[in-house]
DNA sequence: CTTGGGTTGTGAATCTATTCACAAGCGGGC
DNA sequence: GCCCGCTTGTGAATAGATTCACAACCCAAG
């Protein structure tokens, strides 16, 4: 056994969730063992980091053969908690709101959408699916009596940060926020920031950087 | 003088994005200093944290004043690639391309829709604000016509690594890709991955772990 | 002109993450 | 039963990022 809990970076989390979707494709193409190179090279990592990676949760593989594909998926979900559904409600019913409604990605991986909500009239009252557009007003009642763990902002920037306030103090613990704004909140509330800007100047900065020679 | 050109980490990329954000917000409420305190409050970083990164690329404030808000702007705009326009190309016209098409943020920062491509014959003839959506049969042509140095593949997970080389060989540069495949592509091109996955999965991870007590 | 509160710029120290190297283990072949 | 090729798991070494501490500096006030 290696270890219970000590700190897990965010980095080697990401990196496993990289490793579920590479053992997936493994599994669809009949693989019943894969050693760390193969995660590796699929996941665009090394060999000795999966390995690292997977050794901080457990010892899951067998030395001279890999890891069995399969059964890793298993516990791969179970250290990422996919193995049980997540309530989540969709704050902002626009674009952004709407390209995520439709992503099958929500249901196959357990991310319910139980509740979405919007201030604009037009939009209250219509139907997503099976899911009808609540007015923002309702969202404390709404939160609570769906038991929303997760909220996914797709609001403007401008009543982000209010909006999360509320939906933390409504006991939401995990907010996913697409509005450009910086969102403060207690230290127990995880929060992750899909920054589009961010990613866009990222290429432009190192464009500028390679071009000019 | 600090340095010329060393290595600049991905990381310090992404907090310079977040302190210009912060400065636009100091500029259109009046102020004309910040201090490194100031920009660390409203990026959520620290002092030292601020004051290190822009050291990296020169001396841009004042003993015992702080940073002057405008030239600053300028300064990271210039580093930052962002006073130029950006050719920019969109694989995939459906709900994700027509998010980030409407985002207002591309033209504000000087990234230019200039191609739109879809394989969709409902899709390809019709137009999105000035763009006719091209066929994918006319990628290389297009690209190099509009000189092209930005793709964001909007596209499902099948066809985005074929498109990647596709566009690679057409000559540009940088790609932002949403679509859930790895990109295996030569060193020199600029690769950005969005992965709603994971980001969902690094709070679901989160919320395991700290949840059970 | 000098003092004092405030702030930057940066080398050094610390902390964190990745890479390396190799002993331990597995199974197949003979 | 025993080698041999292959792969894991992990402590140690390296590399990288963040934090710290403080000298250098700026301006305003007296
Ligand atoms: N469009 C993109 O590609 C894109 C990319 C990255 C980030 N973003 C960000 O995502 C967010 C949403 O973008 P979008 O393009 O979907 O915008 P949008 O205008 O299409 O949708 C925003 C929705 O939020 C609703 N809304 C506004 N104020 C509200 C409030 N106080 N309470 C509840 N609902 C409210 C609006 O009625 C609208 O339906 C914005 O913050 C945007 O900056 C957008
Ligand atoms: N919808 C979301 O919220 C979301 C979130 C994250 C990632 N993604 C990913 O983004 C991508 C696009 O998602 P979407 O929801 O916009 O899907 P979508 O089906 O609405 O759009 C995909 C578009 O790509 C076009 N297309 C398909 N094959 C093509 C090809 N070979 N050449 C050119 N065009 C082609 C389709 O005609 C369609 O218009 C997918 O890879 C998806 O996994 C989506």
């Amino acid at each position: 056994m290696p270890s219970p809990d000590r700190k897990i970076s965010e980095s080697t989390v990401r990196r496993l969730s990289a490793y579920l979707r590479s053992l997936e494709a493994l599994e669809a193409s009949g693989a019943e063992m894969a050693s760390s190179g193969e995660l590796a090279r699929r996941a665009g990592t090394t060999a000795p980091q999966v390995r690292k990676d997977l050794s901080t949760f457990g010892s899951f593989g067998k030395r001279g053969l890999g890891y069995p594909v399969v059964p890793l998926i298993g516990s791969l979900e179970a250290i990422l908690g996919l193995t049980r559904e997540w309530r989540v409600a969709l704050l902002g019913a626009g674009r952004v709101g709407a390209a995520l409604h439709t992503y099958p990605f929500f249901r196959e991986r357990g991310f319910r959408i139980v509740a979405i909500f919007d201030n604009d009239p037009e939009k209250v009252g219509l139907r997503w699916d099976d899911t009808t557009i609540r007015h923002i007003d309702e969202l404390e009642s709404v939160l609570a009596g769906e038991a929303v763990e997760i909220a996914i902002l797709t609001v403007p920037a401008a009543p982000a940060p209010a909006l999360a306030d509320r939906v933390v103090r409504a006991g939401v613990g995990a907010i996913l926020n697409f509005a450009p704004a910086r969102l403060e909140l207690p230290p127990h509330v995880v929060v992750n920031e899909v920054n589009l800007a961010m990613e866009l100047e990222l290429l432009s900065f190192a464009l500028t950087r390679s071009e000019p020679r």
